[in-house]
DNA sequence: ACCATACCTCTCTC
DNA sequence: AGAGAGAGGTATG
C-alpha cells in the first residue's frame, strides 16, 4: 500500500552533482528568511530542517550532512515537480562551482577560505523580497534584519502552513504599498521605513522596472537600482549579485573592505590634494575586484566576506562564550 | 570631490 | 546594572 499509512509527508528526494553546504549557504547573510524548523509528526530525529518560501511556496528542505549529494524536499502535494525545479534554481545548481574552485586555486585566501566553506553557493533570490532585505541592512545585523523581514510578513503576508509550520509570505510591493511608512516603522524598520515604503509604492505604481533590471547590463541596473532611496552602490550591488543574475557584482562592505586591505594589500590612494585617503574608494575596491577576478567576482566576494568574518569570530570567539 | 554627520533601534560590551 | 559603542549603509550639506 501506497503511500503507507504513517507517512505524514511525501518527502521528495533529488539528487545534486554540485558541492552544496545548505545550511551554511541559507545562512550565508545572502536570504533572511529561512528558518530551522521541526516538522511535526515525522521522525525527524536529529536530522536539521529548513523552513522558507519559493516564490511564495512554502518549503521544507533538509541535507542528510553537510555536503551530502541528496536533498531532501517537503512541499505541499502536487508542487513536487515545480518545487525542485524552483529549489535547482534557487540554489544555482547551474553554476558549475567545481570550476569556479579550480580558478581559485591559485589564489591563497581564496583557496584557504574555500577550504573551511566548501559548498557555500551564490543564491538565485526574488528581486523584490532581496531588494527590500538589502534596504534593511543598513547599520544592522542579520539577526535583526530577519526580524525585521519576519514581522513585515506576519503583519503583510498571506499565511501557509506546511507540517505544523505556520508562516507567512513576504508581502508584495503592494501590500507594502498599502502599510505605508508610519505602519513600517511601527514594525522596528527604523529610518529604512520610508525609503521601503516609498520604493513598495513605485514598484506597485509600475514606476520603477524591477523585472527588466534582469535583463540590463549590469552598469546600467545598478544606475536604476541606485535611483532608488536607501539604495547606493553596496545595496544595488547586493541585488544584483543575489536575484539579479550579475555575477560580476562586487558589495563592498565592512568585512569584504577589510579583507581586500589584510589580504591583499589593497590600499586607500592619495587624494588629488594630496592627502591619502582614509579607506579605498568603493569604485576603487570594485573595479579592483572585478579586474582580478571578472565574472567571478561575485564569487569571489561571498568567499571573502564570510571567511573574513570567520578570521573575527575565531579571535574573539572565547570572549563571548557564555558560561 | 571628499568628509562628517544624522538617521532608528537593538544588541553586545565594559 | 546602565550607559555607550557599533551594527554587512545612505543621503545631505
Amino acid at each position: 500500500m501506497w503511500p503507507p499509512a504513517r507517512v505524514f509527508a511525501m518527502t521528495t528526494i533529488i539528487r545534486i552533482d554540485q558541492p552544496l553546504d545548505l545550511g551554511l549557504t541559507l545562512q550565508s547573510g545572502q536570504a533572511f528568511r529561512w528558518r530551522k524548523a521541526r516538522p511535526s509528526g515525522g521522525e525527524s530525529g536529529s536530522q536539521e530542517w529548513w523552513h522558507g518560501f519559493l516564490q511564495d511556496e512554502p518549503v521544507l528542505l533538509s541535507q542528510p550532512s553537510p555536503g551530502a549529494p541528496t536533498l531532501l524536499i517537503q512541499c505541499r502535494r502536487g508542487t513536487e515537480a515545480a518545487v525542485a525545479a524552483r529549489l535547482r534554481s534557487y540554489l544555482r545548481l547551474d553554476d558549475d562551482l567545481p570550476a569556479v574552485y579550480r580558478r581559485f586555486a591559485a589564489d591563497e585566501h581564496l583557496a584557504g577560505t574555500i577550504q573551511r566553506l566548501r559548498g557555500m553557493r551564490l543564491l538565485r533570490q526574488e528581486t523584490w523580497e532581496c531588494l527590500v532585505g538589502f534596504i534593511c541592512s543598513g547599520q544592522n545585523n542579520v539577526l535583526r534584519i530577519s526580524l525585521m523581514m519576519e514581522r513585515m510578513a506576519d503583519a503583510f503576508g498571506s499565511a501557509t502552513r506546511l507540517h505544523g509550520v505556520a508562516r507567512k509570505t513576504f508581502p508584495s510591493p503592494e501590500r507594502l504599498a498599502e502599510a505605508g511608512e508610519t505602519r513600517l516603522r511601527t514594525l522596528g524598520l527604523g529610518f529604512r521605513a520610508g525609503p521601503v515604503a516609498q520604493a513598495a509604492r513605485l514598484v506597485a505604481d509600475g514606476e520603477f522596472p524591477l523585472a527588466a533590471l534582469r535583463e540590463w547590463p549590469y552598469e546600467k541596473a545598478k544606475e536604476t537600482l541606485m535611483g532608488l532611496h536607501g539604495v547606493g552602490d553596496k545595496i544595488a550591488d547586493c541585488v544584483l549579485l543575489f536575484s539579479l543574475e550579475k555575477p560580476e557584482a562586487f558589495p563592498v562592505d565592512r568585512w569584504v573592505r577589510r579583507a581586500v586591505e589584510e589580504w591583499y594589500g589593497v590600499k586607500p590612494r592619495v587624494a588629488r590634494n594630496g592627502k591619502p585617503l582614509k579607506e579605498a574608494p568603493y569604485a576603487d575596491v570594485l573595479a579592483w575586484a572585478q579586474a582580478r577576478w571578472g565574472r567571478d567576482a561575485g564569487y569571489a566576494n561571498q568567499y571573502l566576506f564570510l571567511g573574513r568574518r570567520a578570521v573575527e569570530r575565531e579571535v574573539g570567539g572565547m570572549r563571548t562564550a557564555r558560561v
